[in-house]
RNA sequence: GGCCCGUUGGUCAAGCGGUUAAGACACCUCCCUUUCACGGAGGUAACGGGGGUUCGAUUCCCCCACGGGUCACCA
């Protein structure tokens, strides 16, 4: 049998968790649980100056709430840890004296103007910008030189040319390079690993037999590979993932606002984590049905690298949507409410507490649109006009009771809903009061309704009439009826 | 520019030598409905180009074009 698997998302904590490291960490949590396998949480943490503090509990909880659990983590333990690249730090050194003590990485005291400028002048050349490799044979005198200057180091590896880098990616099959001489930094003058150093060091040293990670990472891999080799260590298997694009296609950038792009709008936009992780795992890879909706446990079953896409996917908020009102659509309605409450109670509509008969009209008021919402934040614009003083009247409204025998159809309503008292108010009554009004006037169909919905609601449309005047309330039906009637309204 | 990867409708995508080239989102039409939405029934719309290989290429190979990624003491 296969050794288990083990996989590992390591996300640097320098922002928030974004849908493409949401992807990337689904994919890999799919696989790892599909396989029986551990899935490992790690925070590279290697470049000091960007680690944003409190950025890991982001990723954290962004997880956790999209419903993606790990096996080992700072936060969880693990016999591998630490699981963070700046408590590691003897363990990177203890190797980067290996590779320097058998001459496979040497001191470099070139400053980082000097290197750029050196760049500078090879891209003027109109050459491939590379390291002249200045201090690849320093003698021992002109380091103690560089040193009494006050330089500072970094350490590079010593990389051949017209070294042959081939590897099998999961995804895309073989992918080979030819290794170009560049020697590459691994230790920063500062003393932290870079991050291709901590990746593979920490990636062996945590048994991992599956390195997955997104399209951007795949000119990193051979520069891994060659690290792999200097320590005489085992390669893992290697998966990239293709890219998640914006609308114009281009890779989602931590600066792009054309697009919702983090986890955390989602979830205060109101959105169910089964919907978005249903989408995040159409969005790449395909199962093979026609099927769509599928729950975490059905992806699990399903899920191979070999159905993961190689070109790029444009991220579609309008499809997302669409998957979240469906799920809304099956969702219980008390989950509902209990996402749409707040964001009324955000947009100053209800209060913070919200006594018995407050809670059940916010549940009829919600359960009349749970189907039209794409997002819990949707409940906004669709029950403002409950709120309001007065109906605010559309176009096609003003012409709806400019009609003939609008005044009297609302008149004659009006008295039937005078007759009832507050406890006789319900929509079923309302549904009777309208009949009579019919009996009474004549009016009918689209001629009835439609007066009557302008006058209450300002709207055309919307839901169920009978229930919209009774969450209207006896006392606001009563004023906007009488008000719409005598002109005064619009 | 070098290296690497990719290219099926507007978008997500199935396809893995022979198909009327699926399905979904979006859009349009119709039905249902007092209205909107939901739901139902339809519709518009795609294999980047050129060479091969083959009886036969969307599918295999090559070239080109285009798109993207990456070329840091960032990950």
């Amino acid at each position: 049998m296969d050794q288990p698997v083990r996989v590992r998302y390591a996300p640097s904590p320098t922002g928030h968790l974004h849908i493409g490291g949401a992807r990337t960490a689904l994919f890999t949590y799919l696989f790892a649980r599909q396989r029986g396998g551990q899935f490992i949480l790690r925070i590279e943490d290697t470049d000091l100056g960007r680690n944003v503090s409190g950025a890991a509990e982001e990723f954290y909880n962004g997880l956790r709430w999209l419903g993606i659990d790990w096996d080992e983590g700072e936060d969880v333990g693990g016999p591998y840890g630490p699981y963070r690249c700046t408590e590691r730090m003897d363990i990177y050194r203890e190797h980067i004296e290996r590779l320097l003590g058998e001459d496979k990485a040497y001191y470099c005291y070139c400053t980082e103007e000097e290197l750029e400028r050196e760049r500078e002048e090879q891209t003027a050349a109109g050459q491939t910008p590379k390291y002249s490799g200045r201090c690849r044979h320093l003698t021992p005198e002109q380091r103690a030189a560089y040193e009494a200057e006050g330089r500072s180091h970094t350490v590079r590896l010593r990389v051949g040319e017209g070294e042959k880098i081939e590897f099998r990616d999961e995804v895309r099959g073989e992918i080979s390079f030819e290794s170009d001489g560049n020697d590459f930094v691994i230790v920063k003058s500062s003393g932290m690993p870079t991050y291709n150093l901590a990746v593979v060091i920490d990636d062996h040293l945590m048994k991992i037999t599956h390195v997955t990670r997104g399209e951007e990472h795949i000119s990193n891999t051979p520069r891994q590979i060659l690290l792999y080799r200097a320590f005489g260590w085992e390669e893992p298997i290697f998966a990239h993932f293709n890219l998640i694009l914006n609308e114009a296609g281009k890779k989602l950038s931590k600066r792009d606002e054309s697009i919702l792009q983090f986890i955390s709008q989602y979830r205060d936009l109101g959105y169910l984590p089964e919907a978005i992780l249903n989408f995040l795992a159409l969005l790449g890879w395909s199962p093979d049905t026609e099927e769509e909706i599928f729950s975490k446990q059905d992806i699990i079953e399903r899920f191979s690298f070999d159905r993961v896409n190689k070109s790029g996917s444009i991220f579609d908020q309008k499809k997302l949507a669409w998957m979240n009102n469906h799920y809304f659509k099956k969702a219980d309605l008390g989950e509902i409410v209990a996402l749409c409450v707040p964001q009324l109670q955000r947009a100053g509509l209800l209060p913070e507490q919200l006594d018995e008969a407050r809670q059940q009209w916010a549940k009829t008021l919600v359960a009349l649109n749970q189907d039209k919402m794409n997002c819990a934040a949707d409940i906004v614009p669709l029950t403002e006009l409950f709120f309001r003083d007065e109906p605010e009247l559309e176009g096609e409204g003003r012409a709806v009771l400019a009609e003939e025998g609008v005044p009297k159809v609302l008149e004659a309503f009006a008295r039937q809903v005078e007759a009832m008292d507050d406890a006789a108010y319900t929509a079923d009554a309302i549904k009777g009061a309208i009949k009579a009004v019919q009996a009474e006037t004549g009016a009918k169909g689209k001629g009835l309704f439609m007066p009557i919905r302008v006058a209450l609601t300002g709207q055309t449309h919307g839901p169920d009439l009978n229930e919209t005047i009774w969450l209207l309330g006896r006392v606001k039906a009563l004023k906007r009826l009488r008000e719409a009637a005598s002109g005064k309204l619009g």
